[in-house]
DNA sequence: GCGACAG
DNA sequence: ATCTTGTCGC
């Protein structure tokens, strides 16, 4: 399943060159109307990725996208990207909306070379992106609050560990391309409902991908 | 060398 | 991520 001209060293190569190539300044467009969603489910060596283009009014899902792709790549912790972003970005070339920022599972610059999936699809997809990662996969957290915390990595912030809705459990917010870590803080809280413990984009194209993936089998 | 390790 | 049954709660 490893691609015959794969190398831990040119993966760690293209990893440095997404890293240079990510922004961390604001760059979202405003007014910021519509948010979208991307998660990728399995089926053996299929993968079913779904994109979801959410209004960030009434968090209410306008577009929905899946795609079926032959997956190419295993997981290996430091290299979900490599597994991950080609499903991801087909299903989001399906989206006729246009959208101003981006909710990716995983996550953006909390990752040993600064470079996580949300950075690599958000430096391919060009727009503003959000990591969101349900583990700690680095670093410690330094808690703020019981809701709130810094997941800090060589002395870095690099991600903010927070308790969203009701739920109990951090989830692992980064920055993923074209916007602060604040930002993507702010916005990640201010898309995810009450009863809910993720944002609407991730958690509605979790339950797409999801489905396709059933109905499938 | 050993253990950890997003989805 | 996926494999899996019942079960607690709104």
């Amino acid at each position: 399943m490893i691609p015959v001209n794969f190398s831990i060293e040119k993966a760690r190569l293209a990893q440095k060159k997404i890293a240079e190539k990510v922004v961390e300044r604001d760059e979202i467009e405003l007014p910021l109307r519509l948010a979208a969603g991307v998660d990728v489910a399995y089926k053996n060596d299929k993968a079913f990725a779904a994109g979801v283009v959410v209004d960030v009014q009434t968090l209410s899902p306008v577009e929905v996208s899946v795609t079926e792709v032959e997956v190419k790549f295993p997981y290996i912790p430091t290299l979900l990207a490599f597994r991950e972003v080609w499903p991801a970005f087909k299903a989001l070339k399906k989206l006729r909306s246009t959208y101003q920022v981006l909710f990716v599972d995983g996550n953006g610059r909390l990752h040993p070379y600064k470079a996580g999936f949300a950075c690599h699809l958000g430096v391919v997809v060009g727009k503003p992106t959000i990591g969101v990662a349900k583990k700690l996969l680095m670093g410690s957290v330094e808690r703020l609050s019981d809701k709130l915390g810094m997941v800090i990595y060589n002395g870095e912030v690099l991600a903010y560990a927070v308790k969203l809705g009701r739920s109990r459990r951090d989830i692992y917010i980064s920055v993923g391309n074209k916007l602060t870590l604040n930002t993507a803080l702010k916005l990640a809280i201010s898309l995810t409902k009450s009863n809910a413990s993720l944002p609407e984009p991730i958690r509605l194209a979790h339950i797409y991908a999801t489905s396709a993936r059933k109905r499938n089998s």
